[in-house]
DNA sequence: ACACGATCCTGACTGC
DNA sequence: TGCAGTCAGGATCGTG
C-alpha cells in the first residue's frame, strides 16, 4: 500500500493525536519484519507524543523527550485513530492508548512492516542508508544523472531502490517515468541528462499530485481517519494493461520487471 | 560489485 | 461451493 503519498498522508491525519500522552501500549508479540513485542516500546508509555516526520516511506512520532516510534507500512499497514470503545479487529498489531480517550492502532494483515521504538528521533539506522527524501530534500537532475551511471538495472527497479532516492515504489516509479516519457526497462545508465532532467521534473510533479490527492486507495488504503485517497483516479499507466493511453491512444502494456508489475505506453515512452 | 529470484504473510480474485 | 493457483502498494537475503 503505502508509498511516499500515502505515509505522508496518514502523517498529516494525526494532528489529532499531536500533543497526547501515550497511557497504556497494548499488543500481542507477532512477527512483523521484526518481531513486534510490548516489551520494546514500554519506554514510550507515558510519554507525549508531540509531533510527526517522514522520511521515504518511514513514519516517525517524536516523543517529548527527544525518543520517537518509527513506523514502516510494508504492503499492507496502516496507522489508524480510533475510538478507545471500538473493539480490537484481526490483525491489529499495536495499540497506543490516548488520555484522550482515543488510541493509535497499527493495523497490518500481511505483516511486512516495521514498528521500533528509537531512542534518538533525530537519526534513526533505518535512514542512513536512504536516498535524499523523493519529494521534500533537494536533489536535482544532475544528482539523477550521477547516480545512474554505471547501473545497468532497468530504469524503473533503479528508481525503486531507497538508496537513490526515497519514497518510490511500484505505482509512482510507473506513473513517474511515464510522466517523463521514459521506457521502465531502459538501462539507468543510458539515461541522458535531458532525461534526467525530465525524470526529476516528474517525480516531483507526480508526488505532489498524489499527495495533494491523498494517496492513492487501490483496495483498502485509508488516511489515520478513515479517508480514503483519490489518486487511483489520475492514474495514467498503473493497472491500465490494455487500456488507451491518455495522451496517444496506443493500448497500454503490462511487463514484469525485477519481479513487479510495470506498466508504461509502448509509443509515448522512449 | 551488482542484479536477480526467493522469501516473509494474508486476502482478494479467477478459473476449474 | 470449494479448492488451487495467482497476484498484490516492500524490503532483505542468498546466489551466481
Amino acid at each position: 500500500m503505502p508509498e511516499l503519498p500515502e505515509v505522508e498522508t496518514i502523517r498529516r491525519s494525526l494532528v489529532s493525536v499531536e500533543g497526547a500522552r501515550i497511557t497504556r501500549v497494548q499488543g500481542r508479540c507477532v512477527q512483523l519484519r521484526q518481531p513486534l513485542t510490548t516489551e520494546d516500546l514500554r519506554p514510550a508509555l507515558g510519554q507525549r507524543i508531540v509531533g510527526s516526520s517522514r522520511r521515504g516511506k518511514y513514519l516517525l512520532l517524536h516523543l517529548l523527550d527527544g525518543a520517537g516510534l518509527l513506523f514502516h507500512f510494508g504492503m499492507s499497514g496502516t496507522l489508524l485513530v480510533r475510538a478507545q470503545a471500538e473493539p480490537r479487529r484481526e490483525h491489529d498489531h499495536l495499540v497506543l492508548e490516548l488520555e484522550q480517550g482515543t488510541s493509535l492502532v497499527f493495523h497490518d494483515p500481511r505483516r511486512f512492516g516495521l514498528v521500533r521504538f528509537v531512542a534518538n528521533a533525530e537519526e534513526p539506522s533505518e535512514f542512513a542508508q536512504l536516498g535524499p527524501d523523493a519529494w521534500c530534500d533537494p536533489y536535482d537532475a544532475e544528482y539523477l544523472f550521477a547516480q545512474s551511471r554505471h547501473r545497468r538495472l532497468a530504469v524503473k527497479a533503479w528508481l525503486m531502490d531507497q538508496r537513490v532516492i526515497a519514497g518510490l515504489g511500484n505505482i509512482y516509479a510507473s506513473e513517474a517515468l511515464f510522466r517523463a516519457g521514459i521506457r521502465p526497462g531502459r538501462q539507468a545508465r543510458r539515461l541522458s541528462r535531458s532525461e534526467c532532467a525530465r525524470l526529476h521534473w516528474a517525480i516531483r510533479t507526480t508526488l505532489a499530485e498524489a499527495i495533494t490527492a491523498g494517496g492513492s486507495s487501490i483496495s483498502d488504503f485509508l488516511d489515520a481517519q478513515g479517508r480514503p485517497g483519490y489518486f487511483q483516479h489520475r492514474f495514467q499507466v498503473y493497472e491500465r494493461e490494455r487500456q488507451p493511453c491518455l495522451h496517444c491512444g496506443s493500448p497500454i502494456r503490462r511487463r514484469v520487471l525485477a519481479g513487479r508489475s510495470t506498466y508504461y505506453c509502448p509509443r509515448c515512452q522512449q
